[in-house]
DNA sequence: ACGAGCGCCTGTCGGC
DNA sequence: TGCCGACAGGCGCTCG
């Protein structure tokens, strides 16, 4: 997410009014309509910002404003001057001469106005962060299901944040071969799982997040990736020649030698 | 319940 | 150079 200039001087929106907004792809808002979200949505004031799984969250004096990034998706904040650039898709004006601009060139980003966030959040698992999530609730869940682990770690209503890239460097850190059964993964595993997806949820965000291609800009984890996107290249850990799979029909890195196939499948 | 296939979109890259 | 397919950090839907 592109909210640069970080730092004590850093421009900010908090408590400042909403004083327009401009939809350029209408399919990005999700709800209400467009008429009733500009209705709603002008005089507003952001109080407080959060996030939950993927979701941003936008406390609004009377509502929130969730925003899904998706998969090329970035947010910015510019002079309300400034004319929109191509990708621009939604922009909130301020009565501080500022807008705040959602950018996604691919347009799977969304956005809802809602009262209650739940109503959009609420299925979503616990973060890999809170307290809830143990070695021991973690283990109970992956017994509850008979589900290829790759897909289960990336299903947000499982476990919250966890995407593709994230996945495949947790699975190569717990040495767990992606298309393992959830409920033949042991105990032991299954810390080793908690760990590791701590770890690498943590090394992504100290390096402000990867930037891979010419649209995931601003951070540097992709220099420490360990596996993804490293077909052909030499294992870490022990050297072994790094493969592609498919798994879910997501592209899906694996050392053959640290992650072996599961027995029985 | 689970997993595959596909749609939604635009842009880049590599091969010919 | 141009064309064409493969591919891209996500997710919701249908179908078997």
């Amino acid at each position: 997410m592109l909210l640069r200039n970080g730092g004590p001087e850093s421009p900010s929106l908090l408590n400042f009014e909403i004083t327009g907004v401009d939809l350029y792809w209408e399919r990005t808002l999700e709800t209400p309509a467009s008429d009733e979200f500009e209705r709603k949505i002008i005089s507003q004031q952001i109080k407080e910002i959060g996030r939950r799984g993927k979701f941003l969250n936008f406390f609004l004096s009377d509502y929130h404003f969730l925003l899904h990034l998706r998969m090329s998706g970035d947010v910015l904040i510019q002079p309300k001057s400034e004319p929109p650039g191509k990708h621009h898709r939604l922009s909130l004006y301020f009565n501080n001469g500022l807008k705040f601009s959602f950018i996604d060139p691919r347009k799977f980003g969304r956005a809802w106005l809602v009262t209650d966030p739940d109503t959009i959040l609420g299925n979503l698992g616990p973060e890999p962060f809170s307290e809830e999530f143990t070695p021991n609730s973690l283990y109970t869940a992956l017994k509850s299901h008979s589900r290829q682990i790759k897909p289960l770690l990336m299903d947000q209503t499982f476990i919250a944040g966890l995407g593709n890239i994230y996945t495949d460097e947790t699975l190569f850190y717990a040495k767990i071969h992606p298309l393992t059964k959830s409920d033949q993964i042991t105990e032991e595993q299954s810390n080793q799982l908690v760990e590791s997806i701590r770890f690498v949820l943590a090394e992504g965000i100290k390096n402000n997040g990867a930037s891979i291609d010419w649209v995931y800009r601003g951070g540097d984890f992709q220099n420490y990736f360990q596996i993804y996107g490293r077909k052909g290249q030499k294992c870490e850990v022990c050297g072994d020649v790094i493969e592609r799979i498919t798994v879910g029909q997501r592209s899906t890195f694996i050392c053959p030698t640290c992650q072996p196939e599961p027995a029985i499948n």
